[in-house]
DNA sequence: GTGCAGATGTCAATATTTTAACAACCGAAA
DNA sequence: TTTCGGTTGTTAAAATATTGACATCTGCAC
């Protein structure tokens, strides 16, 4: 197994729905499935399946099919599910603490090890068993926990200067819900922006049209 | 202006940046901008932007650039914008209720006109100046108002059962943020499934690769 | 053991998307 | 008026992504 060489960015962002399918699969009780059924199930094509899991090395059984329990680890695997990153989230508003509270990080291979807000005023406090800390004291945590993600939920205007600091202080990944691209020049820096309202705008589009 | 033979859905969904992108550069009072320099903003190729702006139809000067403002407006009308499509929201928990705070509908085209839950302890309170109903009253509600999107912010052993009421009365495009794929076999329904924690683990993924 | 229905892995063909190239055009300056 | 730098619209080329086709393999029935 293993060829991983070089992978397109299109096969890797199916993996996580792969993930989530194969779990329902498992869930199911389900051991064994086929391209064909699986593409049936997630409105592919089956060669598009074997294409994909292709690229990974050989992870079905020819004449069998796949093995839910299996293949579900690998990808898990392959995506780093099982690497348990440190998460900091940045901005306990509205939809930071939604995200907080609703993101299963552990499910996702991470662990949310702080948040950190502006707002003195709910300082102290804890959501989803983490204790808000006021963000001036960012760095200092940082520099301590050296945490791999962090999730920005701020107002858009201090994003740019938050990345900075965060950039300073070794974190290399951000997972971005403010209204404000995030573009670094540093290649080595990961990046996922969310514009949550995009998608809200695209979907606007299809009413009219298709 | 308007050619709009079927243009592809690549194209569509950059256009909520390109929408972003002109909004900002609209607030900072620049007027005028070339390809080239839009660009180098929103990190793309120049021809890509000319190809896709081109899809519908002339909207720059040859030998000047595209003028910010009128751009902006175009697109946005082409993503229904200036629509105020009526938009209802299903369970109004962490997620739910960060959404309707946190999203600016009004900007996105959007009025947000009703939200709907199961938990009788909280009917008849209020977020973002909506009253939260029963879901029991959901069909009643939706005959009478014909909204044009669900946001469904549901646990994914009821969502699929909503969707079919919903069907049912007439709602045509579902935001599903539940864990659940809507797939449907009407191809008058447009969805747009948002699965937050995949984008988490795609970004989870960049951290060991890259 | 043999044959068969039904799988995968993989290569080739097709379709789509992105990038490059360039003619036509504009506005300002000489 | 004419020229020139800079820009778009558009066509062609290149790069990617998806789909189709098929040889090869497997497990099961007989």
């Amino acid at each position: 197994m293993s060829k991983q060489g070089n992978i397109s960015v299109s096969v890797i962002r199916r993996l996580p729905r792969y993930y989530r399918f194969l779990g329902e699969l498992s869930d199911a009780g389900i051991s064994k499935i086929s391209s064909r059924e699986l593409a049936e199930k997630m409105r592919l094509t089956a060669s598009q399946i074997r294409q994909d899991l292709n690229c990974f090395g050989g992870f079905g059984q020819q004449g069998y099919g796949y093995n839910v329990n299996e293949l579900r680890q690998e990808i898990g695997h392959i995506l780093g599910v099982d690497s348990r990153k440190k998460v900091i989230l940045i901005g306990a508003g509205n939809l930071g603490t939604a995200l907080a509270m609703h993101i299963d990080f552990e499910k996702s291979g991470c662990r949310l090890i702080g948040i950190f807000d502006s707002n003195k005023n709910i300082e102290g406090q804890e959501l989803a068993g983490v204790k808000i800390t006021d963000v001036a004291r960012l760095e200092q945590f940082c520099n301590a926990e050296q945490p791999d993600i962090a999730v920005l939920c701020t107002p858009k205007d201090v994003t740019k200067d938050l990345v900075k600091r965060l950039t300073g202080v070794n974190v290399r990944s951000f997972w971005n819900f403010s209204h404000y691209d995030i573009n670094v020049d540093f290649d080595d820096i990961v990046v996922e922006n969310v514009h949550l309202s995009d998608s809200l705008m695209i979907l606007s589009y299809g009413v009219n049209n298709t």
